[in-house]
DNA sequence: GTCGGTTATATCGATGAGGAAACAACGGCA
DNA sequence: TGCCGTTGTTTCCTCATCGATATAACCGAC
């Protein structure tokens, strides 16, 4: 079985966590119109449920309107900060799960340059512009395929852009995806660069196996991690 | 107090999780050579720490060698694969920090347009090209500031690269970091796009603000995400 | 005033993760 | 052969989280 990455999203705020399971229990009361029916919906207790909502208001201000008695009883609503914060969450959540859906290449090398938080990194593919970690030189430089944009090779150079990695390569694979497609590119090193690319641009570049391709990304978008997270101290 | 982004990695396998605490106890082992040692530096109980080493080479193969008796006692010390392992997780969490750490972009929109995964977003700043949800047409489109690319204003209209989505903007303001600086674009729309560059890259294109400037960020590193239905259903 | 379903609150119990302690097995080494 | 500091294993305890239950307060509708 395979590696599977994954993730619990969590929104901090004076100490205390917003989880998937605060989200869950307030959709519920959006849907049900009372924290009660929630609860019991969720299959969890009425009291903690309750309590949570204290301990959540306490912290990010009031989250659901509940009124005691009255029509029907009573029941709750969402605030309109409420909604803000699950949005914030689903917003969180979605770039997360992006993360872990896009593939990426992965480089190893070494730092020979050091600017602050950016450096060069010379691997076999050539040197790597990249936010480099300051602990160490030995490195591996994550380039995700979302992040890696094609031209057309006999474009004019592109001197004046801010991607400041371009790699000169050649296409020896694309994998046709549902609408997206990964470009696998030959830039003369072990490993290849994959670019994720929509099909569009796939025939708008006229994209075969055996083309030239003009590869960039951007130094701000490419990071580097230690190979072994060092045993210092 | 400013609401703060939060994740907590894992690597899955087989049903069992690995997590930053099995990061530590690793860690510790390799550093002191011994898992009696490793769980008392970091004031846990020998026995869980050594139940949970079994339970995590169930699913993820052998992780640490681990010799009862002989010189000194015995000791432990990581496998190629425990190795391979951490650098995996440190990959993924560098990943995530670099997520929760950039500053985004977000614009509010609608679907006009569905061609699988992939959509067009109507936006006030224009149509925005995306990987949209299927469940909504009521989105927020963010764009994260170390996805945009700049290019010289006069540079050839940029149709030959698979960045899809392209603004003609206009710099309102240069906040300067340590060597990355955060180019805030006015798009003609209430929204500041922001792209994330190196200095290196405002000086080449001799970047001011009021300077005009083509901003292009690609349709497969974009994601739609719903809006909440406020008050629907 | 009564009804009814809700919110609010306290107490007890179930569950699971992890710690504490004890002890056997191991195997180089003097 | 005995020593020693490991690994392996078991039993019992602690603690935090959550469910289950009971009870009171609430208030519009009838």
């Amino acid at each position: 079985m395979e590696l599977d990455a994954d993730f619990d999203a969590k929104l901090d705020k004076s100490g205390v966590r917003f989880t998937e399971r605060d989200v869950e229990l307030l959709e519920a009361i959006r849907e049900h119109g009372s924290l009660n029916k929630a609860a019991t919906e969720l299959e969890r207790s009425y009291s903690r449920s309750q309590q949570r909502i204290v301990e959540l208001e306490d912290s990010f201000g009031q989250l659901v309107k509940r009124q005691r008695g009255g029509s029907g009883g009573g029941g709750s609503t969402l605030t309109e900060n409420s909604e803000q914060l699950l949005g914030e969450f689903a917003r969180l959540e979605a770039e997360f799960t992006g993360l872990t859906e896009v593939e990426e290449t992965v480089f190893r090398g070494n730092v020979i340059y050091r600017d602050g938080e950016l450096g060069t990194v010379e691997t076999d593919a050539g040197d790597i512009r990249a936010i480099v970690p300051s602990v160490t030189d030995d490195v591996r430089v994550a380039v995700r395929s979302d992040a890696v944009t094609l031209h057309a090779a006999n474009s004019v150079p592109e001197t004046k852009t801010s991607a400041r990695n371009q790699f000169q390569s050649t296409v020896t694979d694309i994998v046709d995806g549902d609408r997206l497609a990964q470009v696998m590119l030959d830039i003369d090193a072990d490993t290849e660069l994959i670019a994720l690319v929509t099909q569009t641009s796939v025939k708008t570049l006229e994209l075969t196996p055996g083309d030239a391709v003009l590869a960039t990304f951007k130094t701000a978008g490419t990071r580097a991690y230690p190979v072994n997270p060092p045993y210092s101290e």
